[in-house]
DNA sequence: CTACATCTATACCAATCGGTATACATCCTC
DNA sequence: GAGGATGTATACCGATTGGTATAGATGTAG
């Protein structure tokens, strides 16, 4: 087995780090929302030119979804973070405080690019709209599914509607969203986060 | 003084409805966020051409604050409501629960225009982020005020902190927002209402 | 009916949109 | 070094962007 990527030693190498360069990508995405983004945003952000960023990660849509997945996949430390504390009650304000750092990094942007990305758009962007809404949802159904074991070890009261809760809470962490877009400070978001945990079943 | 308006009564008269030309932008601004509306859609929306629109609103952002004014103006009824009530804490209830019913009209776009508009936007439309912001915060701080009201009437107890607690609230409502945009039935976020109202200060 | 003011319709503007063809530069293999 | 594979750079593509000039239609005032 070769040391590194295998193929990809024949030609000319590519002159940028990927990686690097779909980072600035995702940033600039965050940021400026997916329509809000333009080709010379990014071919200028990113430093390389329109061929090389299509070879690299294919359409402007595409380059998104790549953007998206890298988001995730970093926020995915968080939730299970959250989601393996003891209580229920524990993994939400794990999340909720968590949620208010990562939407106020000092030199990123603000919010949650789930929420900035495309709330409502064109029709051009509808796939990515739903793209979106759908990663939304799954971040909601995750929470539900943390709930209700909590709720069958017995730390959440066994009235409770868990995926009422779920929604109660990530409707929560959305506003803070909108809220960090606004411009709210890191400590004014982890209050909202607190005052959201008084809602917590008795 | 002339009955209404006095000038406009010579040459050509207007073929549409002005009113409701801003009705139907409104709506189309409202679904598609300022970025992912243009002028195309508009003319086709509002069934007049380009000129016309021009010379009855001014250009693209003009015609979104008008349409924007008039959708504020709608939602200062809520507002006044809410806040007329006795307690502070009715207040709250009244103004979550008919933002959830204004967040979800049968035949209306889903969400508030203050959030889907333009949370995140390219260089083109921040003026029209900022105002939006500015919007949202103005709303904040009518809460505030109200708060602060019940405090001194005694109704709110003297230990909160008002300034968090209308951000509280705020940021529920533009969760609910988000969620709505999510696909979130009405009586979905009348039930996040309800939640949201158990971290009422004890 | 004439004169004039306003609105409407078509057609157009430069600029930008996302996306790509083509030519050239740079690397590895042999 | 020669051959070939890959990346980069420039310049371009048709379509669409927000916005407007111009000409014709339609009304009121006199």
């Amino acid at each position: 087995m070769k040391p590194k990527t295998a193929a990809a030693q024949v030609g000319r190498p590519r002159g940028f780090d990927v990686d690097e360069a779909l980072d600035r990508a995702l940033r600039l995405f965050w940021r400026q929302g997916y329509e809000g983004t333009s080709l010379s945003d990014l071919t200028e952000e990113l430093g390389i030119n329109r061929p090389s960023l299509y070879a690299a990660f294919g359409n402007k849509e595409s380059l998104f979804r790549k953007a998206l997945d890298k988001y995730v996949e970093r926020h995915l430390v968080l939730y299970h973070q959250a989601f393996a504390l003891p209580t229920a009650r524990a993994a939400v304000e794990h999340l909720l405080l968590g949620l208010a750092d990562a939407q106020t990094l000092p030199r990123g942007p603000r919010g949650c690019i789930t929420v900035q990305g495309a709330l409502v758009s064109g029709a051009d962007a509808v796939p990515i709209q739903k793209e979106l809404a759908a990663r939304r949802a799954a971040g909601e159904k995750a929470l539900r599914d943390r709930l209700e074991q909590g709720q069958r070890e017995g730390d959440v009261p066994a009235h409770v509607d868990c995926a009422d809760l779920a929604r109660y809470f990530t409707t929560v962490t959305q506003g803070m969203s909108v809220q960090a877009a606004t411009g709210a400070s890191r400590e004014e978001l982890r209050r909202v986060a607190r005052t959201a945990l008084f809602a917590w079943p008795a």
